[in-house]
DNA sequence: ATGAAAGCGCTAACAG
DNA sequence: CTGTTAGCGCTTTCAT
């Protein structure tokens, strides 16, 4: 077992080359100010001796940790981990570093990382809300303090933040025009107990399209859960003692809509011959249930690099406030045998 | 737009309460010799005052960024967002944050990426290795340096570090054995260009299976390539021109896996009935085509806990270096139809 | 083009 | 139980 080396600092070099550590600290940062060939025999100095910069130190004195942090709800979903990718490729080119924090969907838990995040001084937020979130206060800390904040995917209307999503009121639309078109006539809609914008204009877009189809909308088709599997379950048992029963259901997520198709099945309903499936996001489920599943999907890649571009621009020049501060990205129905009534 | 508040320091409380900084330090820190009710004082107007520990000040003193990294080639996939997951239920619980970091598979940018990580003095590093790596010399600082180091999934022994992967070579075995068992008798292996342990394993593995089957060894059935997508596209071609045309491909990674489907299904091959197909992680992908991919599925959450775990105990005890140093998680083989020529 | 000096905010000996 | 003091290693005026 060797001895741990001792760390080299800029004074150990300055030491070697008869400078001063401001010197030293001004060539490393390639300062022009600095003679050239000073700044090379500093360089030379500094990667013979094995120096690495302390960026802990730098960090204080600067008061800039040169950290992002980023939240959601789960990061287990193929959507979030493209989302990462693309914000990640956007800020490291930057040369920032991405932190990562899970709220489990849960509200408090939610405050505690947002608390953790601006205790750890990150230089930007990047945010996607838990279900169970209803208002946006335990961000005003970064409001207040000029820390630049994007909302994606799931988002709040906020005056002072930006939020990159998809036109959720649109796909909610299309989504139910599709089984319209399937020929349902009675379609349940499930979505979250309480009603973030999202799952709002999820609603609101299905809501449109009975009414442009002149199907009446019926408030016992409405179900509001937390969107967790059980749900899914249960809606699926309450459909089948439904008095009138419905030929057809959009479900706001895949997870929720997966585990309703499953207990369909058990049964002995038919999918999609009694009642099509049609959820929400294009979730790797979507594809293994038997049905595959009709569903939104939109591209978490370029919704990533989009809130990451966003912050930076906020964080090379806050002043610029960019006007349109709710971005819409594009998102389209997939349509698979979860839904196809007609071959 | 309002002016962004000073920041409180412990100072300011100290100077507001008439004590010590050092006092309100500790006060902060919970520390047991503080009076309880200075302490209660402290944590009060502490609240009250707006403060914010300043962790930039507090990890340039005690010399430790609370920082774990983590780097992978990319978490563009389903599997890795699961390990991502687990490793920060664990690493979050236990106060620490992680920082996130693709190589996209290029060897100059994970030797780039371990830099960063280790001037930004992370604690900790978790790593699943590009595809082009072939030593580990750009982690040697870390070892030197005596900073816990995991490796996961794509890992190379290394005596001093800890490595959590799965049994390539069974899994290997496993996927072979069920082609040979499908009926197949010239089975091609398409595998990774520069031989990483983990190529080399499931290699390793189907060479076993043919041996143990009685089923010669055809160097002219090994492909070698970096795997990316246009190499299963050429290898369908090749395999349509060979004299002796394979009846089955074992590819290591499934997105090679299916663009050589897809390939082989433009070129009139019927799949599986010509040629059974199999690949390697159960990404999203394995579902989407069809036929839907026979594949390797392993457990990437689990994996994610158990890297991060082992991380924290060398964090926590420097001296405690495991006996057993590879970890062996479970795998087991999906079997879908791409690789069914009996029903 | 370089140096001197101060300080970012916190923590940990050490002393009392 | 609390205070004093001395840094952690770097950056940045302000001088020269």
């Amino acid at each position: 077992m060797s001895a741990i080396p001792k760390e080299i600092t800029i004074y150990d070099i300055a030491r070697a080359l008869n400078v001063s550590a401001a010197t030293v600290s001004r060539g490393l940062a390639g300062h022009e100010s600095v003679n050239i060939k000073t700044r090379q025999k500093i360089t030379e100095a500094a990667q013979a001796m094995g120096y690495r910069s302390n960026q802990l130190a730098s960090n204080l004195r600067k008061q800039k940790s040169n950290v992002i942090g980023i939240m959601m709800g789960t990061l287990r979903s193929s959507f979030m981990s493209n989302v990462i990718a693309g914000a990640e490729e956007i800020l490291s080119k930057a040369g920032y570093n991405l932190i990562i924090s899970q709220t489990l969907e849960s509200l408090s838990k939610e405050i505690n990382t947002a608390k953790a995040m601006y205790n750890n001084r990150v230089d930007g937020l990047m945010v996607s809300l838990a279900y169970e979130t209803e208002n946006l206060d335990h961000f005003d800390s970064f409001v207040q303090r000029g820390i630049p904040l994007v909302y994606f995917d799931r988002v709040y209307p906020h005056p002072h933040c930006i939020g990159v999503s998809i036109d959720n009121v649109k796909a909610g639309y299309d989504i139910t025009e599709h089984l319209i078109k399937q020929g349902c006539k009675r379609i349940m809609h499930m979505t979250a107990f309480k009603l973030s914008s999202v799952a709002a204009d999820r609603f609101a877009g299905y809501k449109k399209a009975l009414e442009d189809y002149n199907i009446p909308f019926d408030e016992n088709l409405i179900t509001l859960t937390p969107l967790a599997l059980t749900d899914g379950t249960e809606v699926a048992r309450q459909m089948l003692d439904m008095e009138n029963r419905p030929d057809g259901i959009f479900v706001a997520n895949d997870a929720c809509a997966v585990s309703c198709i499953q207990e369909l099945k058990r049964l002995g309903i038919n999918v999609p011959g009694d009642i099509a499936v049609a959820g929400f996001n294009n979730d790797t489920e979507a594809c293994i249930i038997e049905p595959n599943l009709t569903t939104v999907n939109y591209n978490g890649y370029e919704m990533g690099r989009t809130a990451a571009t966003h912050l930076l621009d906020q964080l090379i020049d806050p002043s610029k406030k960019s006007e349109k501060n709710q971005i819409i990205l594009d998102s389209d129905i997939i349509i698979r045998e979860s839904s196809l009534k007609k071959a």
